[in-house]
DNA sequence: CAGTGGTCTAGACCACTTA
DNA sequence: AAGTGGTCTAGACCACTGA
């Protein structure tokens, strides 16, 4: 059932602008899917209800739902299928590490490079401030601290600091395993899907952890990604940070 | 006029399985429509023709226009306005310098920085190995190499090393002035627009010259950044490192 | 074969701009 | 008032999937 009710205003004799924040019926058809999705009433990897059916739900056309499906699909929260149906897109699959770790070769192979794990090492404490304003946190809030080593072709390459609000992963880091692509996690067990991530990159040195683990001398440049995922519902649920030798590899951008 | 048939199989009892290489029709339009964007018969700045009156001269709907001009408004191709018209995006507005300058100050402002212009020096020569790869020159060809010193709130914060193919450019080696943004001179004086940046991010040292141009030690970390511009026709037309100073300022991505 | 998403059409009405 | 892009509908037919 709908939690609130569509406003219909073109076709009902309403000028559109007597309505505050008026909104078309296909982004508030698209605004219904995506919390659906994001509280967990559709989950991943489920079929979604057909187009037509959907349309018969929400009481608007079939080219309204799709509309909505279209922007839904561009922003691979859902992935359609011809002939079998539309499916909530999973982080497990192997294109969602990609979308998020944009290691490659140099030109001009330029391919996506398959990072594997090194050490790991889990903890949790309290917030420090700089936590606190990257994930919105309150006073005393507690967070996990998740450090590990990224190989490639076998060697460390990049070295990984993960903070999670505890609050929103209970249990994480009583975790056994944490695995390669940790959006997985938090999508199949604590039903959080990131939306977007805000990168933030630098030229940093190496300091002596960095150089030890990666087997550099202290003072080598590293390319530092300050990442701050944020979840569907607009809230930062991770702050990681990487440092990477970028001298076998490369991150890569296509800027449109 | 129609320089090349659109090829109608849906509704024209022919299988489209039979057709090799079948693109859907609102494809076919889009295709149309960049070719003439890039070959100068739609000039940026200018309207194009109406919805309507494009969907009577290619003999298909409105709404199949729609959806090849949906598509060029989301690569930025054009620019729409309700009750004005479709126009051919310009690389002139500020938005454009912008869309391939991603340098910003960090969180929690993470504004967008206008850089300002330092020095700059032009000159044309031969092209070297390297250069003829990344641009896909013929053995001889010559380019321009263009240096500038690009500054942030006065200072310099970051060099660029500018390749052009000298035969794409003729005369832009003799230009008195270069504006900001180099891209607004390729389109509105070359005819050039760019359709996609491929970039390669790296952790460099600074040698000798950044670290005199910058006012730093030699050896300091600098982000650099090797861009090749690509044209709406494909071919590779610049060639771009840069490299910045990132203590002050980062490289800004949002990943979706 | 039925059901799904993908393509395409025709037409209505709306809001915005310009004259 | 006329013309533009924006929204929305209803319906046809297509290609693909799985029973």
């Amino acid at each position: 059932m709908l939690e609130v009710p569509l406003s219909r205003a073109y076709g009902d004799k309403i000028p559109v602008t007597s309505i505050p924040d008026f909104q078309p019926l296909y982004k508030q058809v698209y605004a219904v899917f995506v919390r659906r999705i994001s509280e967990g009433a559709w989950r991943p990897g489920q079929a979604i209800p057909s187009e037509q059916a959907l349309a018969r739900e929400l009481g608007v056309s079939q080219g309204t739902v799709r509309k909505a499906m279209d922007t839904l699909a561009s922003e691979n929260l859902i992935l359609r299928r011809q002939g079998k149906g539309s499916f909530v897109a999973e982080h497990t699959q192997e294109h969602a590490l990609f979308r998020f770790f944009r290691l490659a070769r140099p030109r001009p192979a330029r391919e996506r490079v398959t990072p594997q794990l090194g050490e790991e090492t889990v903890r949790s404490r309290s917030a420090n401030d700089v936590e606190r304003a990257r994930l919105a946190l309150r006073k005393g809030a507690r967070v996990v601290e998740i450090r590990r080593t990224r190989l490639i072709d076998g060697a460390p390459k990049v070295v990984e600091k993960i903070i999670l609000p505890l609050g929103l992963f209970p249990g994480i880091d009583k975790q056994r395993t944490l695995p390669n692509t940790l959006y997985s996690l938090y999508q199949g067990v604590y039903g959080v899907s990131i939306s977007v991530a805000k990168e933030e990159l630098r030229a940093v040195r190496a300091n002596k952890g960095d150089a030890k683990t990666l087997g550099l001398e202290p003072g080598t440049p590293l390319l530092q990604i300050d990442r701050v995922a944020v979840a569907l519902d607009g809230q930062p649920v991770e702050w990681r940070v990487s440092r990477c030798d970028t001298r076998d590899i490369v991150y890569a951008v296509d800027v449109n």
